[in-house]
DNA sequence: TGTACATCAGTGAACGCGCGTTCACTGATGTAC
DNA sequence: TGTACATCAGTGAACGCGCGTTCACTGATGTAC
């Protein structure tokens, strides 16, 4: 109950005060428990301590409340793909290696954002937020695709889109097939990110640039 | 109603007689139309035309009724890869691509079995018999990669298992971001068949196979 | 600095609804003799 | 071929429950003067 103190330096108030933040935290508890289909509007008030009428003041309903969920999940799963890439520093190989590993490990570490951004069932065209969230997450990837792309030798170069799609396509199969942080995930005689790291070389090594070449 | 006939030959039956068959049926039809979550033991049991207490007898509880669907939809989904594969005729590289692209068709066909096998949240240690359908499916597809792997140059194979695997995710993220066939699905500049395609060229060349050497 | 008022966030009681599940039952089918 | 019986599949009524939603309300907060 964060009734007495608030997240991040937010003021103290009587009515609770940060109901919104406190329902979101409560979605995604509930998620995790049991799964983006075992949450309820009501249960989520409880969870809050607050009267089933409350969060009416917050969410239009628990299709509104299930999209914010996924629309802050998109953001922290942009801020840590970014975080990884780090411009592309030490050496573009190694920062990308660490965009793919920082996909399955967002997978692992939240599977509640996970299955809410992507196995809610939410409609991407009816929630415009939500899809332009999940853009600005991709285009971190496309971002470094471009650079990867731009220190390619020029007779080379592939287009950065086509292979910011594929990478992110990879990454996803690995990730909701084999990394994810619930019951749903597929048993491998491998670690998820030494499948990724090798799948990654050789669709490298396809666009015919050897490690060296993006390496400048 | 199939009261009057079975669908396959099954004999004719006053009770209703085959309403496992139709409850399955019901279930698929929910499930296409609201979503996993959004499909309920009465309803389908109304759907089938039968009283709410009637599919107790046939499955002990709704996730009994959701894995059956799974089961049934990775047999579908094992049956239509093989079909595709057809024991890699008339030449390797063209029935492998025809593999991917009945992954992607039968995402985009059958959103409703997809869902259910790879997104109703049902946990594959908790369901043997479902982690077991849908390791046959995946058998298909590492069968592919074995007698391709087994065409290659000796000096250049590849482990067929972990090419199984890539090809797996691979084609999994492409279908489950962008050739699913509900609403969840995101728009791409292109067919997701040409996304696939063209990945599994650059991945083959990036094993080292040209088209002409795993042609033979 | 004080007062009056508007606004805002949450209350709590109530409602109708559909779900999951149980129960004793019944009518049709299959089978032993 | 007929009869008696066991079994099987579905009935229909009932139940308790939690959900979503509404409503008039109230107590705290912010603000104009």
């Amino acid at each position: 109950m964060s009734w007495h103190r608030h997240g991040r330096g937010g003021r103290r108030s009587y009515h609770h005060g940060n109901l919104r933040e406190a329902l979101v935290e409560a979605a995604l508890d509930l998620i995790a428990e049991k799964g983006p289909a075992g949450f309820t509007f009501a249960e989520a008030a409880r969870q809050a301590g607050v009267s089933p009428a409350a969060p009416y003041r917050h969410f239009r309903d628990r299709d509104a409340l299930m999209a914010d969920v996924a629309k802050r999940g998109f953001e922290r799963f942009e801020k840590q793909l970014a975080t990884a890439w780090d411009e592309g520093s030490p050496d573009l190989r190694q920062a990308f290696e660490r965009v793919g590993k920082a996909y399955l490990a967002f997978a692992r570490d939240e599977p509640a954002y996970f299955s809410a951004m992507f196995e809610s069932g939410l409609s991407m065209s009816e929630h415009r937020e939500l899809q332009e969230a999940g853009d600005r997450a991709f285009a971190v990837l496309r971002g470094a695709c471009e650079v990867l792309v731009a220190a390619m030798p020029a007779a080379k170069r592939p287009p950065a889109m086509m292979m910011a799609l594929h990478m992110w396509s990879l990454s996803h199969g690995i990730a909701s097939l084999f990394a994810r942080g619930d019951a749903a995930r597929r048993v491998l005689p491998m670690a998820p990110e030494e499948l990724l790291e090798a799948a990654t070389l050789i669709y490298l090594e396809g666009l015919g640039v050897s490690v060296k070449d993006s390496d400048r």
